[in-house]
DNA sequence: TCGTAACTAGACGGTCGGTCTAAATGAAGG
DNA sequence: CCTTCATTTAGACCGACCGTCTAGTTACGA
């Protein structure tokens, strides 16, 4: 799924016939991501965004005022990105609410396999290195992480009314310590190039999820 | 506790006696660490380094050969530190050793929050930097959470002997999981400025120890 | 006192992020 | 059709900074 070099770009503006054309902004967003999930923010430098899809520095700053502002749209992108994801798992209302938890579990092992445990969490990753990163980016992280914190929780209270898991259990915390290991396990995983982490936090995660 | 700039220095080679005085390598390695808890290696500067303690660059390729060099002797460093503390609390015998574990939780959580959660954990830093880094890192990195994780099996074998956990859990696979976690609740709690995640896992950890 | 090892000063080349100007092209209006 | 203007690309350029390296300074041992 990498983003693919376009042909050698014309100058000036392109002709509106483009429709089957992925517009420029839109492919430095892709290569944006790609590279960012890998390495993150402070070590990668614009120019390798652009080298990635062929689109000269001149069109990047006339689509983004900044590398900073880059980086939130990036961000707000992933956010969207993922939460649908989650939606598409956590909603699927064929599955039992714990199963469809394993079924997230297992897409997002598969997409780290996939790409070799090469690429992490986005937002895990310009978490980790939020001491180095403009202070704005601090509360969009925030707000995501938050938001799919909801999405679970929602999940797991639905668990709770299937009597999948204690009717006392407090499931807003539940969800919160998926997120917070969820994160450490893409970390490891990306670190020793296994899945392993992966299982074995999940493996826990439900575990507990029993004990309440 | 920043490592407080030096006078300035007089050029060539030093008078032997400096005995109170603090050597130019030991102080280098005290301010990496602090700027990589921080910001991780890939953001950091070594000009930020040497800035800090007043030292000039010239010194610090004298003693290491590389910023490499010099991220790998941090990260020896660093493993041996924090296997002293961990040792420290995990073979605390006047405690049942599930309250050792308590107590280094209680005592990583202090230190965060003596540092306004401006610092994390060097070795979660550079691991999620691992795409970024280079790739001799990365077996220091494993090594060193596999020898925490080692010396956190051995404290969860002893609370399995006194009774505290099942008798059949798989003590290797939950020392895992703590490392897991916990290297995500730290990052967690350096985005949120907050203890809340550290003691969200390390509640649910203890919980799901009980339950095998 | 001289030679060498230990250490420092700072120049150097290279890269990066961001800006800016020029050029190319399509769209809209007459 | 032809002019004008908005849109987008090309890439030179600048200042800042990074890691490396060489020349130089100083202490120590013989």
């Amino acid at each position: 799924m990498d983003v693919e070099q376009q042909a050698p770009r014309r100058r000036g503006r392109p002709p509106r016939q483009r429709e089957n054309l992925i517009e420029t902004r839109e492919l430095l967003l892709r290569a944006g991501l790609e590279v960012l999930t890998e390495k993150g923010f402070s070590a990668t430098g614009i120019e390798e965004v652009l080298g990635r899809v062929g689109v000269p520095k001149g069109s990047f700053y006339h689509y983004f005022s900044s590398k900073e502002a880059f980086g939130l749209d990036l961000i707000e992108r992933y956010g969207v990105f993922f939460a649908r994801k989650l939606d598409r798992h956590l909603g699927n209302s064929s599955l039992a609410p714990l199963d469809r938890l394993r079924s997230f579990v297992a897409d997002a092992t598969d997409g780290m396999v996939r790409y070799e445990f090469r690429r992490g969490c986005l937002i895990g990753n310009l978490g980790q290195e939020m001491g180095a990163l403009p202070e704005s980016f601090r509360d969009r992280l925030k707000e995501t992480f938050e938001d799919w914190q909801v999405r679970l929780a929602a999940c797991l209270r639905e668990a709770q009314k299937a009597g999948e898991i204690a009717p006392d259990a407090d499931t807003e915390q539940l969800a919160a310590v998926f997120w917070i290991g969820w994160e450490g396990a893409v970390l490891r995983a990306k670190l020793e190039r296994s899945a392993k982490p992966l299982e074995v936090f999940a493996g826990f995660f439900f575990v507990g999820l029993a004990a309440g």
